[in-house]
DNA sequence: AAACTATATCATAATATAATTATATTATTA
DNA sequence: TAATAATATAATTATATTATGATATAGTTT
């Protein structure tokens, strides 16, 4: 798969709220899927489906200890990232509010 | 609506193939509507529809001149981004093609 | 002003993504 | 080894996104 379609796919991993959250509460570290379920606030189900597709994507990386699993980010530019992002934030919600 | 959620719009924005392909094009500069037509190759209507999610999203500005439209990034830091993901990108990869 | 060019909008059909519920797996403990 | 705990998977339904084709708008040229 081309390099820019990568991209693309780490982007739509992103571009959803409970999936964006999970990457946040990682960045201070890894975190079993227990503690992320009464942080994220979701069905069990539904949080292990969104963990699969940031695992699909690269973005994270599961270990298991005993009954439980923990997850992490698989590197540490992803940290610096979500700085990109929010900073591009930023500066689009005050483009959005000078403009219209 | 909260910072978090627009850095989620940001990003889905960014999740898909034409949108993303936009606006790496967008980083060398403003273009019209029709030049992209051409690089994109996809539907006018089609592209159209992505400029405007683009444009709701605060990620590119759009101006007049006669009967063209150029589009434009709105702020530097979205071709920051760009570098950040693909960086991102790079350490994903690796880490799918190590451990699976 | 009629014809044309560039772009946007609308309605709709096709497709993809998300959430839910039920069930399965795997490890642990009694 | 039966019961329990933590997590994953599958099937299904609900919802959102995308592409298409038709039509509208706004500026330009003849």
């Amino acid at each position: 798969m081309k390099m820019d379609s990568w991209s693309v796919k780490i982007c739509k991993a992103l571009g959803h709220p409970v999936r964006y959250t999970i990457v946040q509460y990682l960045t201070d570290g890894p975190r079993c899927v227990c503690e992320l379920n009464d942080d994220v606030g979701f069905s069990q189900s539904n949080l292990s489906q969104h963990l699969r597709i940031l695992k699909e994507a690269g973005l994270v990386r599961s270990e298991k200890d005993g009954l439980k699993i923990f997850y992490q980010l698989t590197c540490p530019e992803i940290s610096a990232l979500l700085g990109s992002i929010e900073r591009v934030t930023a500066c689009c919600l005050k483009e959005l509010q000078t403009n219209d």
